[in-house]
DNA sequence: AAAAAAT
């Protein structure tokens, strides 16, 4: 097979596209040219503005299927008019804009509309280096990764965009996004969520999850009818689908991804999150929301508050699923899933995504799915090449002048004059703090990103430091998993975490996009735990393991870190491991149950597609 | 044990 995709063949796309006929795009009644089965229903006024009852919207989620069909819901609270933008988002009737087609064909309200173009900033300031990005991706390492999938009738993959039927427009904002094949996890991901199964996907951060479980919302409720929620007078909202995230950064950045998939198909994003000013996220609320991005205290916020309702909601997604179900979070999560008015699995389609699930979070999360496929994408063969990691034995009172050392010959060697970004990671919140001060008082412009800092302080570092005008970002595990940070060079573990997982989304934020990356951790005593699975780690992604880490290895008895399955492709359905028994004699961990682990380790660390 | 997440 082919797996080059030149512009060229986008090019033809794009033509075939444009010229609208015999295109499979065009084939199936492209999502935004609302077909016959969407003519405009009146819908009287004093329905408009009648609640939805108390028993949960009638399944779209779990039948949804790629048909056209819009079989009634029988009740005429379920026959408003698709095209009824305004009712849809839940403000209809001001601005003169009711009956309109445009909010979901892209058509001739655009104006009206007033949306900002998502893609509008970006543009000059990632000129220079997109066309590098996208040409630079090596799909060809792509092909062989190992995939596993599990559960009943398991949709087929696809191999291009253009099979994926998500209608014009959001194809459109896929060229805009220059996507031009899906990565590994699209390819699978996105047929099971269009056929509306649930689905429980190992999938490293960076290989395109976002886009993943995105295009398919974006697309169900564009094909979807539309039920009626309350008109603006309500102070309830009505969010047709819920992202939840595990950082306030990360909810902001799905929310800015979700932004440009659904330019001009009329689904309205919405984030929420704690820290910023809770009036300013109502009113974004009030004007409509179809899929609503958040952290999970906000949203409990918004939930007690009352003015936000999860009974309509029709598409649930977790990201960094296995943090979201930790012990820190899960309480949270099944109050959001299980104890509001969200439908119940079954009735609404749940996508949970992260790079690995452990057995037990595994058991967890299946309470929250219903029949669902477990999908797992392994590691991404040569491109984890793409990462030199580095483990360097620093005593705790040489970190400070051996990372000052890393730092000058880094300066040294700059880039173009620039220094190169680096991401230093440490423990604590005060640790963060200390080094940032410690930094700056030496002459290396750093900042820092943790809990305790305001969140307009780390929105502050954070593009501080993307913008390079403080090339040194001290962070806590809060900047570890899914920011995507772009031209980062340099991943330090100042101190090494407890946990391998954390470690491999550590170094996860370098060597994306085709770019090389380098990824040095201070190891010492404190972290003999975790010397045996680094060890292990390295090799898989073949990575000279010093000695001196085999010893420690050695004699370390495994600890938590320890996996029964190995490192290649350990991505595995818990489903099947009653009689998965490695039984293996290198298996040390007598009292761990932390087994049934995801992905291949390298998976995450070439990522081209954040 | 720490970090994250509401005020």
């Amino acid at each position: 097979m082919t797996t080059r995709t030149s512009w060229a063949d986008l090019a033809a796309n794009s033509a075939a596209e444009n010229v609208g006929v015999g295109s499979s795009s065009a084939s199936n009644g492209a999502v935004g040219s609302t077909s016959g089965a969407g003519r405009p229903v009146y819908v009287p006024p004093h329905l408009r503005n009648r609640p939805p009852s108390a028993e949960p919207p009638a399944p779209t989620s779990s039948g949804l299927t790629s048909s056209n069909d819009r079989p009634g819901y029988g009740g005429s609270r379920w026959t408003a008019p698709r095209n009824d933008y305004n009712n849809r988002s839940g403000h209809g009737g001001s601005g003169g804009r009711l009956g309109g087609w445009g909010g979901r064909s892209g058509g001739w309200s655009r104006g009206k509309d007033r949306e900002v173009n998502p893609f509008g900033n970006d543009d000059d300031a990632e000129e220079a280096f997109s066309e590098q990005e996208s040409t630079g991706i090596n799909f060809d390492a792509y092909e062989d990764i190992p995939v596993e999938t599990t559960g009943d009738n398991v949709p087929p993959p696809v191999n291009t965009f253009a099979e994926i039927d998500l209608g014009e427009v959001v194809n459109l904002n896929i060229r805009r996004c220059k996507y031009v094949k899906p990565t590994p996890v699209q390819r699978h991901a996105i047929p099971i969520s269009l056929a509306g199964r649930d689905l429980m996907a190992c999938a490293q951060t960076g290989s395109g999850k976002t886009a993943a479980f995105c295009f398919p919302i974006i697309s169900g409720i564009m094909r979807g009818q539309v039920p009626q929620r309350p008109l603006r007078g309500a102070r309830i909202v009505y969010p047709l689908a819920l992202i939840l995230s595990p950082t306030r950064e990360l909810s902001m950045q799905i929310h800015e991804e979700a932004r440009k998939f659904s330019y001009q198909t009329g689904v309205k994003v919405v984030v929420a999150y704690g820290g910023a000013p809770i009036n300013q996220q109502l009113r974004e609320l009030e004007r409509g929301v179809d899929i609503l991005v958040a952290t999970p205290g906000r949203l409990v916020d918004l939930l007690e508050r009352a003015r936000v309702s999860l009974q309509m909601i029709r598409y649930l997604a977790l990201d960094e699923a296995d943090r979201m179900l930790d012990m820190g979070f899960e309480p949270q999560i099944r109050k959001i899933v299980e104890q509001m008015d969200m439908p119940p699995p079954g009735v609404r389609q749940t996508m949970l995504f992260s790079a690995t699930f452990p057995r037990e979070i595994q058991r967890l999360a299946s309470d929250f799915l219903a029949n669902y496929i477990f999908l797992a994408v392994g590691r991404v063969g040569s491109s984890t090449d793409l990462i030199v990691q580095r483990v360097e034995l620093v005593h705790e009172s040489d970190k400070r002048s051996h990372l000052m050392d890393l730092l000058h010959a880094q300066r040294t060697n700059g880039v173009q004059g620039k220094q190169a970004l680096t991401l230093v990671f440490v423990e604590t919140k005060k640790g963060a703090d200390s080094l940032e001060h410690w930094l700056c008082m030496n002459g290396f412009p750093a900042t820092a990103i943790h809990g305790d800092r305001t969140q307009q302080e780390r929105e502050q570092a954070l593009r501080s430091f993307k913008s390079g005008a403080t090339p040194i970002l001290v962070a806590t595990d809060v900047a570890a998993r899914g920011l995507d940070i772009p031209h980062v060079a340099h991943v330090v573990n100042f101190d090494l975490p407890n946990d391998i997982d954390d470690y491999v989304h550590r170094i996860g934020r370098t060597g994306r996009a085709g770019k090389t990356g380098l990824a040095t951790a201070f190891f010492n005593d404190n972290n003999a735990s975790l010397a045996r699975s680094l060890a292990d780690l390295m090799q898989e992604a073949n990575q000279e393991v010093p000695a001196w880490l085999t010893r420690y290895a050695a004699r370390s008895f495994g600890g938590r870190n320890r996996r029964p399955g190995g490192g290649r492709f350990g991505g595995r359905d818990f489903r099947r491991e009653s009689s998965f028994n490695r039984g293996g004699s290198d298996y040390y961990g007598g009292g761990n149950s932390a087994g049934g682990y995801g992905v291949g380790y390298g998976a995450g660390i070439a990522s081209a597609w954040d």
